[in-house]
DNA sequence: ACATCATATGACAATACCATCATGTGTCAA
DNA sequence: TTGACACATGATGGTATTGTCATATGATGT
């Protein structure tokens, strides 16, 4: 059973397939990729990925702590502010060759 | 729900957010994850890719139509079996940055 | 034709996940 | 210290996903 919601405990994965899954099921869904995607251009802090993404800030900042909690974005505290960035290159990386491989797909069916 | 207002022009196409999204939610299960991981050694029918996940032969095969219906493997039938195999490199590279990801993660946390 | 093998599909209960509302915590300025 | 600001957290209803059971389809050998 593995969870991953906000709302929800969050648990440690035990084996690598469990740790796999884990890190794809925080890129599996609209808001989380959103930021990330929104974090590939820098560091930023809440009220601007906001701005970036149009979503509500409750949002963000759940989304914000699932990502932070598995360290896929670290932050940093200036003042009342907290800013976010990618954890490291690999997010980058990954997301670069998904949408390489959508653009392939693309390609291929017409 | 997530809602992009049209001013902000400077984001990625909602289509491909979208379509991004739903890539990652295809590797966010632990039974298709280890179905990829096992087409990485190359192209196995059905029943070999319950034997090497341990998964029963419905989920194999309903996980496998989810994959085909989304390109991310592709088929070839033989006789009364069906052989699969990943759709593109791409795959196997986003698999393998992946799990390198994680492995520099654990280098930082000991 | 019949039995069997290999795989596919439909339906369903259990569970996990998402976005939101309400509220809490810490920081700064006056 | 009071109020506004920036962000974090808890709880909840609605929805989507998961894996399983039962069953269907199609190919092969006798």
């Amino acid at each position: 059973m593995m969870v991953l919601s906000y709302d929800v405990t969050i648990m440690k994965p035990n084996t690598k397939l469990d740790e796999l899954t884990s890190f794809y099921k925080l890129l599996a869904n609209e808001s989380r990729l959103a930021i990330l995607l929104a974090l590939r251009d820098g560091e930023d802090n809440v009220a601007g990925i906001c701005g970036q993404t149009g979503l509500s800030q409750t949002l963000v900042s759940h989304q914000l702590a699932a990502l932070h909690h598995s360290d896929v974005v670290r932050s940093r505290k200036d003042g009342r502010r907290t800013f976010y960035a990618l954890a490291d290159k690999h997010i980058d990386i990954i997301v670069g060759f998904a949408l390489d491989h959508l653009a392939e797909k693309e390609v291929h069916h017409e």
